[in-house]
DNA sequence: AGTTGTTGTGATTAATCGGGTTACAGCGCT
DNA sequence: AGCGCTGTAACCCGATTAATCACAACAACT
């Protein structure tokens, strides 16, 4: 990434409002504006470094979006709606868009999603893989034995997991730290926890999830060498189906192996 | 908008995910995957009139949003998430983006936001509008004088006036129908009504709102011909504060002097 | 009133991006 | 060997947008 992360609100903010579908123009200007708080277009352009010239077109754009107000006089003043109700004004914006996807993508959906037994499946990203983990866990009727790093299991996923136990299925979990571990049985009942067996590959960290012996999500995180720790961690995982699948059939033999051998213990 | 509203969810949708920032390829090959389930790059093609050799580059950009997840086979095969999860998704980022530019943009923000007192400041959008009408509401603190047409008058709104008059400002609420008013007057105490006083101005609707006789905001509602219904109705307000203020000084007159001879009777 | 510097608009150019097409190498199948 | 299909990559072209320039309208000041 070019910018900065945190050091230059400045930057981060026009990045956002250009990812938000802003011209770059208008977006420097919209953050030399607030930072005005008012002015010329003589003064954004000084401190926004957009062409004057441009200023006005910039300036349209945000005055049909709501986002500053203008005076029509000569000069022509500019006044920038607070940060705050800048915010809320995108986030109600967003909101409505998630709205109507959601309905819509709703009223395509089909048929239900048979799963494939044969192949494994890629996910990348750690919202994703955390995504389908949920999903797997949701429709676990048996066992589940879940391994995963501490800063992975969210209170989301360990929600996931109690939903799971009471209704019947045993969760064996592994990995976490002892504290974790102690507020885990605390929570949950029904849970078995066994030490990290992460020995057995190469990976350092990661998730490895069983459902029912039928269903195995392996994940491993990869950001290598650039890892900065605010930069969302990136995830990939793989996952397959079904008792005949490459994938389930060999991890499910080491996986079980591994596991008696250590709850034994 | 060339674009069916609601009769066709797949264009609604693709015109969303072109809007939430994926190009057009990659969403309309969501949106193929979505009605499939499940599919090769061919069946992909065939249902979205994305070319072939494309569908490729599309996917790429999906998998790594973690809105697919891939088979590495040949023929490679894709599997799209299902559509609440694929909205969940885009909630989640959206919420992230709109955080990371609050704190950017309050970072930015420096002074306090001084009020020109003169000149007349122009706004456009119902949104924004609704968003100044609010700002203004809080910072009365003696008499607000409000007028607006019914379906203006939204439950944030209705909430802001009673916040007002919970603090000792005076209310004067005008222009709603029966009904509405028999609401406000059983929600917020302290408060006056008088008739609609449209007939003052050619304007066939829109807003008045006075706050302490010193800023005033005028709104006129400009879908003229071509009115939608589902259309967000565009509204055009113009503002102005200071006791020195033409279009106060001006508004000023003229309304308070309506106001008694109306309220007298 | 004339002069001068500033303001706002419009036209024009340059560069970037994304959609669309084509070429082609690798592979399995007959 | 021949064929069809898959996946990669290169290319072209049109649209969008950043960036520059020319100029008329205007305000201010002498």
């Amino acid at each position: 990434m070019g910018t900065d992360p945190l050091e230059d609100p400045r930057s981060a903010a026009i990045e956002e409002l250009e990812q938000l579908g802003l011209s770059a123009y208008a977006a420097r200007t919209f953050v030399a504006l607030v930072g005005l708080g008012e002015g010329t277009a003589r003064e954004v352009s000084q401190v926004s470094e957009v062409p004057r010239t441009r200023v006005y077109d910039a300036v349209d754009e945000l005055h049909e979006r709501g986002l500053i107000d203008v005076q029509q006089s000569s000069p022509k003043r500019f006044w920038s709606i607070s940060a705050d109700t800048a915010s809320r004004m995108f986030e109600r914006e967003l909101q409505q868009r998630t709205d109507v996807l959601r309905t819509a993508l709703s009223e395509i959906y089909p048929i239900d999603h048979h799963v494939e037994q044969r192949g494994v499946w890629t996910v990348s990203g750690e919202p994703a893989v955390t995504d389908r983990v949920l999903d797997f866990l949701a429709e676990a009727d048996d066992e589940i034995v879940y391994m995963t790093v501490d800063d992975l299991l969210t209170p989301e996923l360990i929600g996931a997991l109690k939903d799971a136990t009471e209704r019947g299925v045993s969760l064996k979990l592994g990995g976490v730290s002892e504290s974790v571990r102690e507020q885990i049985t605390d929570e949950v009942d029904d849970v078995v926890t066994f030490e990290s067996m992460w020995m057995w590959s190469d990976t350092p960290a990661g998730r490895l999830l069983m459902i029912d012996g039928r269903k195995i999500l392996v994940s491993a995180l990869v950001n290598g060498a650039d890892a900065s720790p605010t930069d969302p961690r990136s995830e990939n995982a793989i996952w397959g189906a079904g008792e005949t699948n490459s994938l389930v059939a060999v991890l499910k033999a080491i996986f079980t192996w591994r596991l008696e051998e250590i709850i034994d213990e």
